[in-house]
RNA sequence: GGCGACGUGGCCGAGUGGCUAGGCACGGCUCUGCAAAAGCUGGUACAGCGGUUCGAGUCCGCUCGUCGCCUCCA
């Protein structure tokens, strides 16, 4: 069976067949780098490393971009007394806006890094692509769909609706009510001819401190130039797949799409893929009523909506039990049955790389078939429009052959050896390259393992240091170490280190 | 107000008009020194009303309810 997916441009499922065969470019919209990254926007990211996993192990070749936005995200009445959200927290914290950028695009990094979900091909930032941008502003308005007032340049979506009519295919909406709607809350916004139109280039007040020359003002891009611009530099005017939340439709999705064809009168993208909200209780998550929860209080048990802590690895399998065009509702009980049914998982990949099978059958039988079937389906599931719940229900199916295998309740001479081997495959494949999920054992060697080779440096770097008679520096390392409970020990032959209680 | 989505057994959550989704929780049984794990097994769900159909959780209409977008949001 090909692989399907849900296209939100035609509101179908269509058959993917990439632009390129074998190659597959993929775009999806990352975080705007002002706040700690929130659990919604690390669903999002988890669904598309799914689907960027999947592809890979389809056997695509995949570029996948994801983009750090760093400028001209605005808060606030949009295009006048509006302020980029970075500056603000800057101003705010008295730091340069590149110090939050970097503040929390760390720990952004960090994040992903914790939930298994692989780099990008490329991660472009908006104010690196400065260049870009204005000369896209200049194609625009070189094409007639932009027009400057006092410095700043705005989107004409009348006239492009009127010579392209495609405004509104993507969010289903009608620019004539949009512009209808939007004069009832016209305030400060005389610059602009129409209501829908959108700032692309923004002439900087005095006190805005993220700001760059250009033909027109001294000031900054739009927000939704950026993915239009540094998409169309490393995939190309056209690419396959454009991904993002659910409320990136609009109007950050149909101002790009209207970007794209108004500078080079192509549409970005062939597919484009929306992923749903991460519900608690029943609502989107929202920090002012305080119905929110951060990774970190999952990971610590530290909130009153959860019982104890869990592990990203938790979170991860629990956000891949639902398919990621549905929303998701957290709830504790949810993230238990989650860590219950994860375990198992894990499991039944342990005892598939423990046993050790003799005698197989020599042809077919009924319960080779019916894991040949249950494998069979798992694909079928990831292949129609990446549905991970079914793919896990299916490999649970087939967890239960597993244990019978294992508990000698079915005998390996019922099934055949490339039976076994699928089987085998199967979950090695799907639990840890699709899925991305790691045993937290695993995890935990891994930790162990990086501190040992960190242990060797400092221990060497010391030694050095004390052969020169350096005193300061290595009492200095010892002191430091002890404070997080390693010992350091020292004789004739070396030193060595333990760990204290 | 406009656009859209959704309402599935105690909870989460799949579902292409006809065949047991799955996970968790709960009950019974098997195994077991105890426990856990595992296996077997049980409750017989699709918001309500009407329609289409041989047949609807799945299509259509209405009602009720929830949610999202329409301003920044993954």
């Amino acid at each position: 069976m090909a692989l399907k997916v849900y296209n939100s441009l035609t509101r179908r499922k269509e058959e993917f067949r990439p632009l390129h065969e074998g190659r597959v470019g993929m775009y999806v919209c990352g975080p705007t780098v002002y706040s700690d990254v929130h659990l919604g926007n690390i669903r999002t990211f988890v669904s598309f490393d799914v689907i960027y996993r999947y592809l890979l192990h389809l056997g695509y070749k995949v570029r996948y971009v994801r983009n750090i936005t760093d400028v001209g995200h605005l808060e606030g009445d949009a295009d006048t007394d509006a302020e980029d959200k970075i500056s603000k927290r800057a101003r705010l914290e008295q730091l340069e806006p590149m110090e939050i950028v970097q503040r929390y695009m760390n720990g952004f990094h960090e994040m992903m890094h914790r939930f298994n979900n692989l780099d990008p091909n490329i991660e472009p930032r908006a104010t690196g692509h400065i260049i870009e941008q204005i000369q896209m502003v200049q194609d625009i308005l070189d094409n007639g769909y932009a027009y400057v007032v006092n410095g700043s340049v705005y989107f004409d979506t009348k006239k492009f609706q009127d010579e392209k009519g495609v405004y509104g295919q993507l969010s289903g909406r009608n620019l004539e009510e949009l512009m209808q709607e939007s004069r009832d809350n016209l305030k400060n916004q005389q610059e602009k001819r129409h209501p829908a139109d959108f700032a692309i280039w923004i002439k900087a007040a005095p006190e805005h401190l993220m700001r760059w020359p250009s033909p027109w003002s001294v000031g900054f891009p739009g927000w939704h130039l950026e993915c239009s611009t540094m998409s169309t530099k490393y995939l190309g005017h056209t690419f396959d797949i454009h991904g993002g939340g659910n409320d990136l439709k609009f109007p950050h999705h149909e101002n790009e799409i209207a970007q794209n064809i108004g500078a080079c009168g192509q549409a970005p993208a062939k597919y484009w893929l929306h992923a749903n909200m991460l519900l608690m209780n029943g609502k989107k998550m929202s920090k002012s009523d305080g119905n929110t929860i951060t990774a970190r209080q999952l990971f610590t048990g530290d909130s009153p909506h959860i019982s104890k802590p869990y592990s990203a690895m938790v979170i991860r399998y629990f956000m891949l039990m639902a398919h990621y065009r549905s929303t998701l509702d957290i709830s504790d009980r949810a993230l238990q049955a989650a860590e219950k049914g994860y375990q198992k998982m894990m499991n039944y990949l342990r005892l598939l790389d423990e046993m050790q099978p003799a005698q197989f059958a020599a042809e077919a039988t009924p319960a080779g078939e019916a894991i040949r079937r249950l494998i069979r389906e798992t694909h079928e599931g990831m292949d129609d429009d990446f549905n991970t719940a079914v793919a896990i229900a299916k490999m649970h199916e087939l967890g239960s052959y597993i244990n019978k295998l294992h508990a000698r309740q079915l005998d390996f001479s019922q099934i055949t050896a490339e039976t076994w081997d699928e089987l085998k495959t199967l979950f090695r494949a799907f639990i840890g390259d699709v899925f991305g999920l790691r045993s937290e054992q695993e995890q935990a060697d891994r930790d162990e393992q990086a501190l040992e080779t960190l242990m060797d440096i400092i221990l060497q770097l010391r030694q050095k240091a004390r052969a020169q008679k350096d005193w300061e520096t290595s009492d200095k390392i010892r002191d430091a170490l002890a404070k997080i409970n390693i010992r350091i020990k020292d004789s004739k032959d070396g030193s060595t280190w333990e760990r204290i209680a």
